[in-house]
RNA sequence: GGACCUGUAGCUUAAUUGGAUAGAGCAUCUGGCUACGGACCAGAAGGUUGGGGGUUCGAGUCCCUCCAGGUUCACCA
């Protein structure tokens, strides 16, 4: 539609001005709900041809539209804008093409698809998982849904950050103090069991440190010189020279973290195409530096550490080897890319990482093409915002980490205290209860965390996160259910759907206003996977809801006597119900049939 | 100190990328079921978009400058 109003108003300016008009000048949009009109041209821009007034430019254009284009009803000029009004007949018969298009996505298909990776997830296996991730890997997943329905190719990538230092410390601490503990043993999941020692590590590394500064050294110096640390680095020297006890020791720590890990990833609903582990990539990483060294792109210090030096990009010294030539966190991201490139040429690699990490990605793209890797250009850093609590950041020395699996459990409890106090469910079995409990806790941690732009920082408010009224994830998922609430009726009283005579219902303006509001998810699907945005999908959908339950509230479906209309309503429903349960399966978030 | 980011109602946030009178939700107050589901709907109140200047027919959005906060510049990841 608006295609076609753009070439009438050039036509118009054309005829009336004799003057012909750049594409851009011609700016439509939706009309804003305070006034009459379906679409307004802003006429500002084109009053250098039409030397004349805002209010008789809109005029003009208006009249002469009106004239040669009978979708259009009539039109309306206030100060600079030029409302035009659609006619009913043009909207039913748009509803009536939608109600029965195949797919919903048709409109977002990509001229040109790409192949592109997302990675997201990156977690280190010597801690569980915490909110922060949680943001991380609902972004990632919806975005590899959206950026997949647009018809591009894309790989769900995770890298695992499964070597380095911090790996060791868990290890170590392990070894000390651990008594052979296993997650079989403690019934601890493994992840977290792991994450214990890392805890234990920094608490009696601290307690050293402590030591030595007490006995007069410097704190620096107390911290690099600890017994503890010491260890750290020897083992992960050792580790990076295949000692097998070390290397054994790892596995068999790695694979308790990985089985926690799995059974969070599946709780929450996400999963991966291809999973790299650095412990792979960061050989490739090395090689790739000493080549660049050779080429000299790189530097070599006195105490043979290797460097890039970036300042002439006005970035600083970027370290790549220690100087005991073990890799470091840049190393195997170098790697990593590489090894992506050489598998799958992608169009763009998608990094879904936290804008803490702007700088690094920053140096990361300029150090692969200084190595003359031009494919740099498509790696796109996807940098979302901080998850901080209403006190302020998460902070592990102040045990204020909100950890996954907690946080998923309580959501579900949440939905089911909720769900039993209501008390609409009497008659499901309690594992079908339990089933549309965790779809409720679920969709409302989803919906909160993915409605906020991803570049902002968001706070994460407990009790807020578990309300249900309002602009939340069961508030759509409730609009959802009595929608298929009224499917059943209707199907109990035996009334059918009758595509074919939708455009002569005389239907009044709420109906239009919900096709008018229908009419705009595949350009919001669009929009979402241009700007990597799913919280525009979230708002639409929270927009749609919000409409429809005003016309619910306000209209009899089944209960019009006249069957246009009532069949109207119904098809109008239906489609509805669609666009709501694809919407938000974009955001990975599943519609209870009941709740 | 250098670089980058953010600042919108008491709180959480939106604004079609420069368009009209800045839109919602929560919390507060008031009202609404003999109905296809009240996890709903309607109404009230709440704003100098951090301050100031500039560009423009038009600025929450772009530029400059202050103020406040954050991130980063590791032989950490």
């Amino acid at each position: 539609m608006e295609n076609l109003l753009k070439a009438k108003i050039k036509q118009a300016v054309e005829v009336l001005y004799n003057c012909s008009v750049a594409e851009e000048l011609i700016q439509i949009q939706e009309t804003r709900k305070d006034f009459s009109g379906d679409f307004t041209l802003v006429v500002f821009p084109l009053l250098r041809f039409s030397k004349n007034t805002p209010e008789n430019t809109g005029e003009t254009i208006g009249s002469y539209i009106v004239d040669k284009f009978p979708a259009i009803s009539g039109f309306n000029v206030i100060k600079g804008f030029l409302n035009l009004e659609i006619s009913n007949l043009w909207w039913k018969e748009y509803f009536t093409d939608l109600a029965g298009s195949k797919s919903l996505f048709e409109k977002c298909r990509v001229e040109k698809p790409e192949t592109i990776l997302v990675e997201y997830s990156s977690p280190n296996t010597n801690k569980p998982l915490h909110l922060g991730h949680i943001r991380n890997n609902l972004l990632g997943y919806s975005l590899y849904r959206i950026l997949s329905v647009c018809g591009h190719s894309v790989i769900k990538t995770n890298i695992v950050n499964d070597r380095g230092i911090h790996i060791c410390k868990s290890m170590i601490a392990w070894q000390r103090f651990g008594n052979g503990e296993t997650p079989q043993s403690t019934g601890i999941k493994g992840d977290h069991l792991v994450g214990k020692y890392y805890v234990i590590f920094e608490r009696e590394y601290r307690l050293q440190a402590a030591v030595l500064v007490q006995q007069g050294m410097d704190v620096a110096k107390a911290k690099n010189e600890a017994p503890l640390m010491a260890e750290t680095r020897e083992m992960l020297l050792k580790w990076e020279a295949g000692d097998p006890e070390v290397y054994n020791l790892w596995k068999m720590m790695n694979s308790w973290v990985y089985a926690g890990f799995d059974e969070t990833y599946d709780k929450l609903g996400v999963d991966f195409d291809k999973i790299y582990y650095e412990s792979d990539t960061y050989k490739l990483g090395k090689e790739i530096v000493l080549t660049a060294l050779e080429n000299n792109v790189l530097y070599k210090n006195a105490d043979s550490s290797i460097w890039a030096d970036l300042t002439s990009d006005g970035l600083d010294q970027k370290l790549l080897l220690r100087s005991d030539g073990t890799a470091v966190y840049m190393t195997q991201d170098l790697g990593t890319a590489v090894d992506r490139y050489r598998e799958y040429k992608f169009d763009k690699n998608i990094y879904v990482v936290g804008n803490e990490q702007n700088y690094h990605f920053q140096v990361l793209r300029t150090i692969l093409k200084r190595m003359g890797y031009d494919w740099a250009e498509g790696l796109i850093h996807f940098s979302y915002g901080m998850v901080e609590l209403p006190e302020g950041r998460m902070k592990s020395r102040e045990g204020t980490i909100v950890d996954a699996d907690d946080l998923i459990s309580e959501m579900q409890e949440t939905a089911r205290d909720v769900s039993l106090e209501l008390g609409k469910l009497a008659d499901f079995s309690d594992v079908e209860k339990e089933e549309i409990f965790r779809k409720i806790g679920l969709g409302a941690l989803k919906y909160y965390i993915l409605k906020v732009d991803p570049r902002k920082n968001m706070t994460f408010n407990p009790a807020e996160s578990i309300d249900f009224n309002g602009n939340t994830g069961p508030f759509i998922q409730y609009t959802y259910a009595r929608i298929k609430s009224v499917f059943r009726k209707a199907e109990q009283l035996g009334i059918k759907e009758e595509i074919n005579s939708l455009s002569e219902a005389k239907v009044g303006v709420k109906e239009i206003e919900i096709v008018k509001l229908l009419r705009r998810f595949p350009e919001t699907v669009s929009a979402s996977a241009a700007g990597y945005s799913p919280a525009l999908i979230a708002n639409y959908c929270y927009e749609l809801a919000r409409e429809y339950n005003q016309f619910y509230h306000d209209f009899s479906i089944l209960g019009e006597t006249d069957q246009s209309i009532r069949n109207f309503r119904l098809i109008l429903s239906r489609v509805t119900s669609e666009v709501i349960y694809n919407g938000m399966w974009l955001l990975g978030i599943e519609m209870p049939e009941r709740m």
